[in-house]
DNA sequence: TGAAGAGTTCCTCAGCTGTAGAGTTCTTTC
DNA sequence: GAAAGAACTCTACAGCTGAGGAACTCTTCA
C-alpha cells in the first residue's frame, strides 16, 4: 500500500520549502473539521495530517502532541464567549431573545460551528474537552454579576442547557423536526422560554 | 507483561466450565459499564472482557462483533421508550410535569443510566449509536398520534431536546449548578416550560 | 560568509485494536 | 454410550495509533 502520508502527491522532496507556506494554519484547519466530524478520539494525527496534505511529523513539529493541537484549534481564533457575553447587553426586555438568537446563530456560522462540534464531539468521553466545551458556552454565567444566588444561577444554566439541548438535537442527533425548522422559527418559539428562565 | 486477559487470576483451566456460569451476563454487564463510562469507541473488547473477567474470545463467541454487542447490550432489557410512552397518559393539566419527571429520572436509576450514558456517548461519533439515542429517547414523538402537524411536532421535539439538554449538562458535563440541585427541584422549575411546550 | 534555526522528509517503535482459527472440556440429545 | 454442540482457552494476524529520532534544505541574522 505505501501510502506515504499524502494521498495523490508523490516523493516531495526533503528539506525546507522556499517561501511562505502555510503549513501550520492547514494543519489547524485540518484538524478543527476532523474534530468536528470525528471527535477527539476519532481524529488520528495521521488523518489530520493527511487533509492538511502535509507529513504526520509536521504536527508534532509545531504543536508537540494532539491534546495541544486540539487545545490550539479549538481556542486560538475563537470568539465566542465575547459574542454570548455581548448578548447579555442591552434591554432587559429583549434578552431572551438575543441570548438565544446569538447562541443558535454560533451552531450555524462555519467560523464558529466546527469549533462548537469539536467541543461536543470530543466532551462525552474527555473529561478536559467537557470543561472547555462548558467555559466556553457557560462562560457567561460565571460572568454574569447578576446571578448571585443559588437559584438566578440555576436559571442561568437551565437556559443554558435547554439551548445547547436543541442545538445538540438538531446539529449532532439530527432530530427531524428540528433539522426541518429554520433559526428564526426556532428563536422564536424558544425565546419567550429562555426569558422566563432569565427574568 | 502478559497480560493474560485477567488481570488477577492466573492459567485457568481450558474448556468448559461445569454448571451454569453467568458468563454472557456478566459481559452484558460490563460491556453496559464500559460503553457508559467511555463510548463505543473507547471501549474496547480486551477491556470490556477483562472487567468481566472473561477470556475476550467469549465476547466473540457469545456475540460475533462488538456492533452486535453493543446493540444488545443497550437494548436487551430497557423499558425506556415504555415509560416515556405511560408518561403521556393521564390529566393534560399535569402532562409537563410528568413526562418531565419520568425523563429526568430514567438519568437518576441505576438501572436506566447506564444505558443513557453509554447511548450518548457514543452517538457523537457514531451515526448508528445516534439513531439509537433518538430511537429510544424520541420515540413517544413518532408514537404521539396528538402530533399531527409540524408546529406539533416542533413543540415536542422542543420539549424532548430541552430535558436532553438538561440530563447532558447535568450528568455528562457536570455543570455545578445543575449537579447541585435535587431532581425534584429541577422537575418544578422545568414542568411549567415542558407543559407549555406540550399543550 | 558562516552559523543557527525553522520547516520538511522518512523510518522506527511499542502498544493497542477487532477479528479469527484451532484445540480442550463439559452438557445435551439420541 | 456415542455423537453433537456449547462454553472455554491460547495464539495469531494485519492494521492502526501517538510519539520520537535522524537527516536534509531553506531562511535569517550576525
Amino acid at each position: 500500500m505505501t501510502d506515504n502520508h499524502a494521498s495523490h502527491g508523490r516523493k516531495r522532496p526533503t528539506g525546507r520549502r522556499t517561501g511562505d507556506s502555510g503549513t501550520r494554519d492547514a494543519i489547524l484547519d485540518a484538524a478543527l473539521g476532523l474534530f468536528a466530524e470525528a471527535g477527539y478520539d476519532g481524529a488520528s494525527v495521521r488523518a489530520i495530517a493527511a487533509r492538511a496534505d502535509v507529513d504526520p511529523a509536521l504536527i508534532r513539529h509545531f504543536f508537540r502532541d494532539k491534546d495541544t493541537l486540539f487545545a490550539t484549534a479549538v481556542a486560538d481564533r475563537t470568539t465566542i464567549p465575547q459574542r454570548l457575553a455581548a448578548s447579555f447587553e442591552g434591554s432587559p426586555d429583549t434578552l431572551g431573545h438575543r441570548f438565544a438568537d446569538t447562541y443558535l446563530r454560533l451552531w450555524e456560522e462555519p467560523e464558529t460551528r466546527p469549533i462548537l462540534l469539536a467541543l461536543v464531539r470530543s466532551s462525552t468521553t474527555s473529561a478536559h474537552a467537557a470543561q472547555m466545551l462548558w467555559e466556553t458556552l457557560g462562560s457567561q454565567l460565571n460572568a454574569s454579576e447578576s446571578a448571585t444566588h443559588d437559584d438566578q444561577m440555576r436559571r442561568l444554566a437551565l437556559a443554558a442547557s435547554h439551548l445547547f439541548g436543541l442545538a445538540f438535537a438538531r446539529h449532532v442527533v439530527r432530530l427531524p423536526p428540528l433539522v426541518a425548522a429554520d433559526h428564526d422559527t426556532l428563536v422564536e418559539q424558544v425565546a419567550p422560554v429562555i426569558q422566563t428562565y432569565l427574568t
